[in-house]
DNA sequence: GACATCTATTCTTATATAGGAATATATAAA
DNA sequence: TTTATATATTCCTATATAAGAATAGATGTC
């Protein structure tokens, strides 16, 4: 099996590069119509509205229509899954004191953890 | 051409849901053998191998041979660039009222900086 | 040395794209 | 109505890759 599809994970959606290059070009807060996209982008239009297609399955754009054109408007909230996740390994690349001591009290709680959870992965 | 190869983007590494997974196990901090993580996830010894290979060519893991087992160990890192990507993102999930005088804020510096950029993306 | 165990690699298959070309669709304009 | 413009969709191709099966290679044990 391939990887699962982007249109059910924000980490697949972000995972291509064009796709993060939209979102940045997104945040200045306003409404971005197709071809203005397009116009910033080295890819053609049906490859842009497929990348819009798959941010706002996710949630991180929304879209409305208005005559002609549809207007694409960064809505990050999904992001914030994405922040979350990293978020948890923070410790590992923050200062070498907290490091340490992070560390330190990582070692305290798995301890903690391992007497109440008599498997080991490690057989 | 299909998405970039998940052993050149960290980004890419984290999206496949499994490698997450694998991340979470060794953030135990300890050195786990293949053969421990394949007895705590779903997949086969090869497919356990694989992933752990590509952990690796992104640094998110260092390996160390010790007799006939081959020890893994969480570098996590790289993972600071994840994190630093999605953080230029929340205000977009932070409390309503930090949202709306960041929103603000961003108007403000938009506004100077299209004053100096006269290249307007719709047109 | 013979055999077992641990892990990586190779091969195969199924599937998921990214992107371009062509086309369809909707709306605006003449 | 005819034509132009904006966007989505369909079709196609090349490539990536997840996972399993089989195998190779290394190390440990008898």
């Amino acid at each position: 099996m391939a990887r699962a599809a982007t249109t059910s994970d924000v980490f697949n959606a972000i995972a291509e590069p064009r796709r993060r290059e939209i979102i940045g070009l997104l945040d200045d807060g306003r409404e971005w119509a197709v071809g203005d996209v397009v116009a910033r982008v080295k890819v053609g239009q049906p490859t842009v509205s497929k990348h819009l297609g798959v941010l706002r399955k996710v949630g991180v754009v929304t879209m409305v229509k208005r005559g002609q054109h549809r207007y694409y408007k960064l809505q990050a909230e999904p992001l914030k899954a994405v922040h979350d996740w990293a978020k948890m390994y923070e410790r590992y690349w923050t200062h070498q004191i907290n490091r340490i001591k992070e560390r330190a009290e990582k070692k305290a709680m798995d301890r903690i953890e391992r007497e109440n959870r008599p498997k080991d992965p490690k057989k």
